[in-house]
Parts: C-alpha cells; sequence; structure tokens
DNA sequence: CTATTATTCAATAATTCAATTGAATAATAG
DNA sequence: CTATTATTCAATTGAATTATTGAATAATAG
C-alpha cells in the first residue's frame, strides 16, 4: 500500500479542489457567490441555471467545503467558505487570458478597444470618492448592490442606464463598476455613457475585488423584495 | 447571443484551465513539471503511470497552454508554461488542506513516514547488509562503483532507477548511498524509492566517509559499464 | 535500406459527470 | 390539519473522461 498509495491518494483530494472549479457553471456561482450570500433561487435566477441543477452544482461545491450554508427559514443561504478561493479564481482568470488565446480573443471582441478603456484603480477612485470629485455608478442588479457596494455608489443597472441618463452629470467624470474582471456590465455602461457624451471609465476589476481588497463597503437594509420565478 | 452568451464562453475557457487540475495525476505530473523539464518516459516512471496515457495527460495540459514542450532528437521535453501553475497549485493544496477533512489526516500519514527518512549508521548497516537482512544500493555512476563500494552493494546508478525497480525487493528494506553528505543521489533515490512503495533509507554520509572509517571495501573488475547513450 | 526507441494516435470499454424530470422533504401560513 | 414555497433527492439519459491496447509516426543508428 505504501506510500505510494498515499501520496496518490493525496492528489486525489487536492484535486476534488479543481473538480469544483472545471465547470463553467460552477465559476459562474463562485463569482456571485463572491459577492455576498445568496438563496438557491437568487443563483438560479442570475446564471438562468434550472433551481435544480443550480443545486446540485451547490452540493458538489459543499462537499468539497469551498461553499458553505446556514438555512433560514424556507431560504438556505449559501456563501463562499474562504476567501482563498477568490485567490483561487483570479489565477485561473489569468492563467487562461495568458494561455487560452480565445479568452483574450473573446474579452477583446466582444468589450470594443478594451485598452482605450482603461480602468482606474480602486484606490484611486476612493480618494476621488471621499473628495466628491466622482460619481461612481454600479450596474449591478439592485440585489446585488443591496449586499453590499462601493460607498456613495449610485445603482443603476444596465438596463435602465438609457432611462437614468439625465440622473447622472455631465460635467464630473463617472466610474461605473460591475461584477468583476469577467462582467461586461461595466464595459457596456462605460461605452453607453461615452456614446453619449458623457466622460466614463471603469473601475480595475468589479465589487468582489475591491471588497477584498479590505475597502470600504456599505450596505443597504434588505427590502422585502421577492423576487418572482423566472 | 449578446453578453450573457459572452460570458458562459468565457467561463467555460477559463473552466478549461479547472480541467486541467481536476484530476490526480495530471497534478502529480504538474508537480514533477514545477521541478524541470521531464520526458515522456521520466514522468511515467516518476508516476508509475503508462507512457501512452502520461502522454495523453499532457496533450491535455498542453492544449490548455499549461504546459509546453519542446523536441530534441528522440525526445520530447515537457515542461510548465507558467509560474502562476505554481500559485494555483499552492491555492488549491490550501483549500484542500483547510476543507477536506481527509487531506489533513492523509497529509500527517505521509509526514510520519517522511520522518523516517533518518540515516542510518554505517556500523548498523555493516552489522544488517552480514545478516542478508537489508539490501544496500549504490546509485553512484558504474565507473566509481567499480573503484570500490560496500561489500554486497547493487550498484544502480538514479537515471536507471526508475527502469530497474522490478529487481528491488519490495519485502525488505533498501538503504542507498552515494559520494557524502554532500551528493543529493541517494536522497532523490531514497525519495524516489519510497513514491513506489520501497522501504528505503538512506546511508549517513557516503562511500568516502564508510572507508575512511575503516569499515570492508569490495572492489569490482571494471566490467562493460551498460550506460547508454546520454 | 532496416531496426530501434520515444512518443503519439485511434479505437474500446469502463467509469464518471451533467441536466432533466418528477417526487420528497422541510418550514411556514392559514 | 392542508396548502404553499424553497430546496433537495433519486432515477434516467446522453455526454465526456479515463485507462488500456496496439498500431502509427518520427528520429536515429547501423
Amino acid at each position: 500500500m505504501s506510500s505510494q498509495n498515499l501520496k496518490q491518494q493525496i492528489y486525489s483530494q487536492v484535486a476534488r479542489i479543481g473538480k469544483v472549479v472545471c465547470h463553467g457553471h460552477r465559476l459562474e456561482l463562485l463569482e456571485y457567490l463572491a459577492q455576498g450570500e445568496r438563496t438557491v433561487e437568487a443563483l438560479a435566477n442570475l446564471t438562468g441555471l434550472s433551481v435544480a441543477n443550480t443545486s446540485q452544482h451547490l452540493q458538489v461545491m459543499r462537499q468539497s467545503g469551498l461553499v458553505k450554508a446556514r438555512k433560514n427559514g424556507l431560504y438556505v443561504y449559501y456563501s463562499l467558505a474562504d476567501d482563498e478561493i477568490v485567490r483561487l479564481l483570479a489565477s485561473m482568470r489569468k492563467l487562461a487570458e495568458s494561455h487560452l488565446a480565445d479568452v483574450d480573443r473573446l474579452v477583446r471582441a466582444y468589450l470594443t478597444v478594451k485598452d482605450e478603456l482603461e480602468p482606474i484603480p480602486r484606490q484611486e477612485l476612493l480618494e476621488r470618492a471621499r473628495q466628491g470629485i466622482v460619481t461612481v455608478l454600479d450596474v449591478r442588479p439592485p440585489e446585488e448592490y443591496a449586499c453590499g457596494h462601493v460607498p456613495g455608489a449610485v445603482n443603476v443597472p444596465l438596463k435602465e442606464l438609457g432611462k437614468r441618463l439625465k440622473d447622472l452629470p455631465q460635467d464630473q467624470e463617472i466610474v461605473a463598476y460591475c461584477r468583476g474582471p469577467h462582467c461586461v456590465l461595466a464595459f457596456e455602461a462605460v461605452a453607453q455613457l461615452r456614446e453619449k457624451g458623457f466622460q466614463a471609465r471603469r473601475l480595475e476589476d468589479g465589487f468582489p475585488e475591491w471588497r477584498e481588497a479590505g475597502l470600504p463597503v456599505e450596505k443597504t437594509a434588505v427590502t422585502e423584495s421577492r423576487s418572482k420565478k423566472g
């Protein structure tokens, strides 16, 4: 049996962590969970997966210990068990970007000249926001905004951006952010705003990374919004 | 199509990185590659996998861009494409250790085995060798072996160890030695043997010290050394 | 040229995984 | 208690992975 066997057992165990992150849907779920705890239904709505399927993926992740759950009333709230997961995901994204030609191409193809829209560093945004010389725009859905957002950020989900342009300043820079480096919401928001003549930039990465960096986070009291079935 | 589609495509791409690290054998291969470039055969010997199987796992990793290969003569030398991989693996190990109860247990077992790597004193080896309850292994090149060695020692240069495992006893302790306290050959031999399930230890110091201590030495007429091409 | 060696490819069987469906469980309200 | 809702379970199906086998390819030596 020996240490050969033992070694393989250890590798198999470590591979269980790998199995969690080898499926696109689970990666997507993890990114949502990185923003805060969510119910199964909320995750299903966000991802477009069936509830049963979402639940099963969550079970897989739960068995690996990467995700934890607490039950409160009818709802089960899932969340990440460890911040190390955020680093793991970042590491994977980095490798994907530099080694899978497709990713870079995909990102560039859809996001219009990525480089033109240079993101503003977190620390810089924090300072400017404190000075009040910038408008921070959170383009995620209201539920996510409610779970936590950059202090002072205005929540305008991308879908409503067109209708709410009048609420935004023409003479001040606007910095938009969303879920993270692979989330397109902020890119699209910035593109739309620039088209309309606003001064707009993106925050580097997104909210999960902001939180991870230990920067201040603001929360809103959770309203009684009942999300409907999809 | 839109950004929903795009998002899923990107997640799928990132998941391809995950697929590389979701199998124990690939993790083991990556760890060996992290130490330096290796041929397919060398990796197959180290892991105990068949050559074809090793090759196929390497293909998988190569397609993901995490591993690269260069061909030189008959051999294909594989190596890691990016140091980020080491961080990824570290991250996975960390998560595995803190979230999979089994891993901690296994690692502990593995480490206690490792602690047994203490070298055996010369006098003790001499007695045991005389009793025939131990196999003495000389891992130096044949020329050095021919010049003098521990009585009864078998000469298996480190490079050939993988191929000659079948000549070694599974049920008896093996004691390896090389040139001296600063020579790594015996260390590596012991490590390899233990990985393969053998009971192996190192002799304290090496052959020069053995001779210096006035212990018996055996000499061989120089045979046709069968070392193959380089 | 043929023979040898290292690696890869192709076909297969065994196993594992993913998504769907519909039923089961658990908490709550009336 | 029954009805409702959120979640999980269990069974099924089709797809993807893995390991094995033996053949094919490529580099080299004679």
